[in-house]
RNA sequence: GCCCAGGUGGUAUAGCCAGGUUAGCAUCGCCGGCUGUCGCCCGGCGGACCCGGGUUCAAAUCCCGGCCUGGGCGCCA
């Protein structure tokens, strides 16, 4: 219960993270989660967890009224508590500062046992991590990931505001299948099959006609049987299009959005950063730019060909990577491998004006120059083995005035384990949904 | 989907190749002790061979099938 006595002490309360030297000789409340417990008899040190990080209580058995010791006896890790105690100044203590405690009532009590033991103590399996999320994320190693994670919405979408982009939301749920590409997923709708969204590409487009810079964050969903470290079924993709544009003016929008996003960490998040043993170096903007043409030349030269207009394989981005470190583009892939929406070069139609962002041998973002003339889109459709019938309601948006415009899609898991160097994508989502994985 | 490796207490592992041990160690949980721990320590107790079939006097160990996990590749407007 959370009662009306409870109340006002925890309007008083400090977070773990904060009680230092400057707190010394003060009497503080402090609620959190038994993150350990050192037992030594007569002397009894417990290290409670919040949101903000971990603090150490340390009780003297002898001092302890009835109810604090036999609240003290029946602690259980991970059990919620709420200490009232003296912050001390402690040469003895590894934290330099802790908290004498005088009061302690636990506000609920944990299972003995855990399935598993935040602690760190013994490591586990990521399959067994993700059965047990929720005590995986109060990992100190975990935890600021996820704070990271909101960090760079955050400072994605500071960054597009600042440039005049509107916030949209686009359809999840979908009727039809026909866009070629992806395997998507059937639901039931009603008395009807629809499908989930593979990617906002038709909605951020026709929506350019009205507010001309849009941008979404939001899920996708992909029926794909990958089973690799950086494909999921459901992802968060940043989804932007601008009216009146290119793809070098939309290229230019990304990088420097990669770069505020890193500046926006480094001037914010140092404590997150360090606790994953992070340091982060602002990327230097322009990024590299190399051409499809390019590249295949260096693959040759490494022994690794490809016949041209071939899409790059995992092989080829790896041995690309050899030769170029941090972020690069790689421009103008082949008309024949790129969505009918992409525009082909004026100059040369079988090269397009298109661009992946690649960090290492990682593809972190796709986009381009999009075809924005009603016949050339349905040419294009007829081209890609689509039937135009079935884009009559997008087809249609480009008789209404279509301007220039170009875009975007940037894997949002995938630039968090740039940031936070993870190699495997699910450890960078709470809950993540494979193949394999629909549960917890 | 294909290829490779693996599945032993709640967790992490040793044992498996060369079949026969009371299935070992750590962590964990419970009980007891300890006034400066910080991966506390010390003593006691508890808990496991993925499932099914086969070979054999005997299977955690060898063989076959299944399920699951990890990695690689493919798929991935």
């Amino acid at each position: 219960m959370f009662d009306e006595k409870l109340k006002r002490e925890f309007a008083k309360r400090v977070l773990a993270g904060e009680i230092n030297d400057s707190l010394d000789g003060k009497h503080v409340n402090v609620f959190g989660w038994v993150h350990e417990v050192r037992d030594l008899g007569k002397l009894v040190f417990i290290v409670l967890r919040d949101v903000s990080g971990v603090c150490q209580v340390v009780f003297r058995r002898d001092e302890l009224d009835e109810s604090a010791l036999k609240a003290l006896n029946s602690l259980s890790n991970e059990s919620v508590v709420f200490v009232h105690g003296v912050v001390a100044k402690q040469p003895k203590s590894r934290l330099g500062v802790e908290i004498v405690g005088e009061t302690l009532k636990v506000l609920s009590q944990a299972a003995p046992r855990l399935e598993y033991d935040p602690t760190e103590k013994v490591s586990a399996s990521l399959d067994v991590r993700l059965k047990h999320r929720i005590l995986d994320l109060r990992r100190q190693k975990v935890k600021p990931i996820f704070i990271l994670g909101s960090a760079v919405l955050k400072a994605l979408r500071d960054f597009l505001y600042g440039r005049g982009f509107i916030e949209v939301r686009t359809p999840k749920i979908i009727g039809s299948a026909t866009e070629g590409g992806a395997e998507l997923f059937e639901v039931k709708y009603f008395d009807r099959v629809a499908y989930l969204a593979q990617s906002p590409q038709l909605y951020k487009e026709q929506l350019t006609t009205v507010f001309e810079k849009v941008f979404e964050i939001g899920p996708f969903f992909r029926a794909e049987q990958s089973h690799t470290r950086r494909h999921i079924s459901e992802f968060t993709s940043v989804d932007i299009e601008q009216a009146f544009a290119d793809m070098d003016d939309v290229m230019k929008t990304l990088e420097e959005a990669i770069a505020y996003v890193y500046q926006h960490l480094v001037n914010n998040h140092q404590k997150e950063l360090s606790m994953l043993g992070l340091t982060l170096k602002v990327p230097k903007t322009p990024f590299k730019r190399i051409t499809y043409d390019e590249a295949v030349g260096i693959l040759e030269k490494d022994g690794i060909s490809l016949k041209w207009g071939e899409d790059f394989g995992t092989p080829h981005l790896r041995a690309l990577a050899k030769h170029f470190h941090g972020f690069y583009f790689i421009t103008g892939f082949p008309t024949e491998i790129k969505p009918f929406y992409i525009q082909p070069s004026a100059e040369n139609p079988s090269i397009s004006e298109s661009f992946d962002l690649m960090y290492q041998w990682l593809e972190l973002a796709s986009g381009g120059t999009r075809v924005n003339e009603h016949s050339v889109l349905r040419e294009r459709l007829i081209q890609k083995g689509l039937d135009p019938k079935q884009f009559e309601d997008h087809l249609k948006v480009f008789e209404y005035g279509m301007p220039v415009h170009a875009g975007w899609g940037l894997g949002f898991e995938r630039l968090m384990m740039v940031l936070t160097r993870h190699t495997n994508i699910r450890e960078v989502i709470v809950f993540p949904r494979d193949r394999f994985r629909l549960t917890p």
